[in-house]
RNA sequence: CGGGAUGUAGCGUAGUCCGGUCAUCGCGCCUGGUUUGGGACCAGGAGGUCGCAAGUUCGAAUCUUGCCAUCCCGACCA
């Protein structure tokens, strides 16, 4: 390897971990398990949380916030779902310190010490519910469809950036119903949305399905998910829905009056979708040379680079920049100009690339006379030169086909990894290789699924939405099924 | 919490077995010059409590003990 390309590779590395993945999206601080998102990846996140928040509110949700401290009581009031989350839990016992009276820094003063510990929502069903209560009476308080922004916090005992941290950043809708119907309604609803944000703004094809009683919400009576394959073969739950029945008004007896004058619980659902899509969006889309971003969803959709030699060019150059940076922009393309004259336009080309700004636009001298740009596209890597009067129209169609490109790319990539197992011995062999979805025929029994995770680590990830019937034996006991279900290891 | 590994400058690292001019190298950073259509080059320069705390020793990055953190594998999970 000689030397200028052993120093490429480091200096690669170097962005690799150090602007895209760790810092600039994320790092580990002292804090155990949390991460900083930096300026650019919380801008991709702004841009999650504004599609999303958009098809909450056409789907006739408002936005509330809640508490982040939950008092302990609260979680112990519906038995499933203390039994999912009492083992990660950060509590507060105390609320003040004071100076060490034997030396230096400060200690927790034992004086104030809380009579009931407060809980860092680990997720907000019981506060929410709490308040629910004061808030339901009648059926014209029906339905109640709220959606919060917040931070969660579960405190597991295995971290793992963006997939897993202790800290993340989520929305959770929870919604009230009079009816089961409606609330199963709900609930299918928004899984509707979530496939649709994934396929549609994120680029990554889902397959919707339910969970068995196995992967199923504490305390629901359904859980409906979104499963997508990475590009490692491992399968990533992007999305859950949770019909949650009458267990949460129940605990927290939330009643309400109908029209018949009938007193009855409500019906409650519950669904989410977090910083983890972050993950998944990185794990689907990125190649060697960094991120990949679905335009719809990049900070910036086009990067203009200027080249230059002298200040006059460099006016020049940019001056010509600007006037398409406000060309596109009327098409309402999202445009940067990289006028930095602190870098070379080679550097400005490598770190684009691992920002995965979709398309780069570079004009130079050369162009001027010519009137032309250069355009390379971050998912191809293609180049083009184009006539600069033409360039509006033909790169909001490149950003559009970009986009769908992007889509495509990742369905076949799951199509070409989904594989149908009819024996045993297929299915450990197919999960060995290369991995994916696995398509194969299960008894239905907890006790099947509990053992098939023990020997092969492979969980069912669903059962598909609209599941094709088909006859069948279990690939494990032979004993008679009646569909295929979804396997796959998963993270 | 169990098993394994690691912790040296902003990042990546050499050195640890065998204690003594060992704090190494690359990237990055700063200054000056030449460069600028794919990650520039030359010259000079700045930057480190060797994870933390005790201990052994004349002397510790190096040995001992404890603690902390990170990564991988389990258990757990959006």
């Amino acid at each position: 390897m000689s030397k200028e390309h052993a120093n490429r590779e480091e200096n690669y590395s170097q962005w690799y971990n150090d602007i895209v993945i760790k810092a600039d999206l994320a790092e580990n601080s002292a804090v155990r398990g949390c991460m900083v998102i930096k300026p650019y990846g919380y801008a991709i996140w702004e841009k999650m949380q504004a599609a999303l928040d958009k098809m909450f509110k056409d789907t006739g949700h408002v936005n509330a916030y809640f508490p982040l401290f939950i008092p302990k009581s609260f979680l112990s009031k519906e038995a499933a779902h203390v039994e999912g989350f009492a083992k990660e839990c950060a509590v507060v016992t105390h609320y003040r310190l004071k100076n060490d009276p034997n030396g230096k820094g400060v200690i927790v003063d034992p004086d104030a010490k809380l009579d009931e510990e407060l809980i860092v929502r680990p997720t907000s069903e019981t506060i929410i519910w709490s308040t629910y209560k004061g808030w339901i009476q009648s059926y014209r308080d029906l339905p109640l469809l709220v959606n919060q922004w917040a931070n969660v916090v579960r405190w597991e005992m295995r971290t793992r950036l963006f997939l897993r941290t202790t800290e993340f950043l989520w929305q959770e809708g929870h919604t009230a119903h009079a009816t089961s119907k409606e609330a199963v309604e709900e609930t299918e609803r928004m899984l509707e949305v979530y496939a649709d944000f994934a396929e549609n703004f994120m680029a990554i094809p889902v397959i919707k399905g339910v969970k068995t009683a196995n992967e199923r919400f504490a305390g629901a009576l359904e859980t409906y998910c979104i499963e997508a394959l990475m590009q490692d073969g491992k399968a990533l739950q992007a999305g859950t829905s949770h019909f949650l029945g009458q267990n949460f008004a129940k605990a927290f007896d939330v009643k309400f009056t109908s029209k018949e004058g009938k007193s009855d619980y409500v019906w409650a659902t519950s669904w989410g979708v977090s910083t983890r899509l972050m993950g998944a969006l990185i794990m689907t889309h990125s190649d060697d040379k960094g991120l990949v971003l679905p335009p719809k969803l990049a900070p910036f959709q086009v990067v203009i680079v200027p080249i230059y030699r002298s200040d006059e060019e460099y006016q020049k150059v940019c001056d010509a920049g600007r006037e398409i940076k406000k060309d596109l922009e009327r098409f309402g393309v999202l445009v940067k100009l990289d006028d930095r004259d602190t870098q070379k336009p080679g550097f400005k080309f490598a770190e684009h690339e691992f920002r995965g700004v979709p398309v780069r636009i570079a004009i130079g001298p050369r162009d001027l006379e010519n009137g032309t740009v250069e355009i390379a596209r971050r998912d191809t890597l293609e180049k083009e030169v184009l006539h600069i009067a033409d360039l509006p129209n033909k790169i909001v169609h490149l950003l559009e086909h970009i986009q769908n490109n992007l889509y495509t790319r990742a369905l076949d990539f799951r199509t070409a990894n989904t594989h149908t197992a009819n024996s045993w011995d297929e299915f450990v062999e197919m999960l060995d290789g290369s991995g994916g979805f696995i398509q194969a025929h299960w008894d239905g029994t907890p006790e099947t699924e509990e053992k098939i995770k023990e020997m092969t680590k492979a969980t069912i990830r669903c059962i598909p939405l609209n599941n094709k019937q088909e006859a069948g034996k279990c690939i494990l006991t032979g004993n008679p099924s009646t569909q295929r279900v979804i396997f796959a290891r998963a993270y």
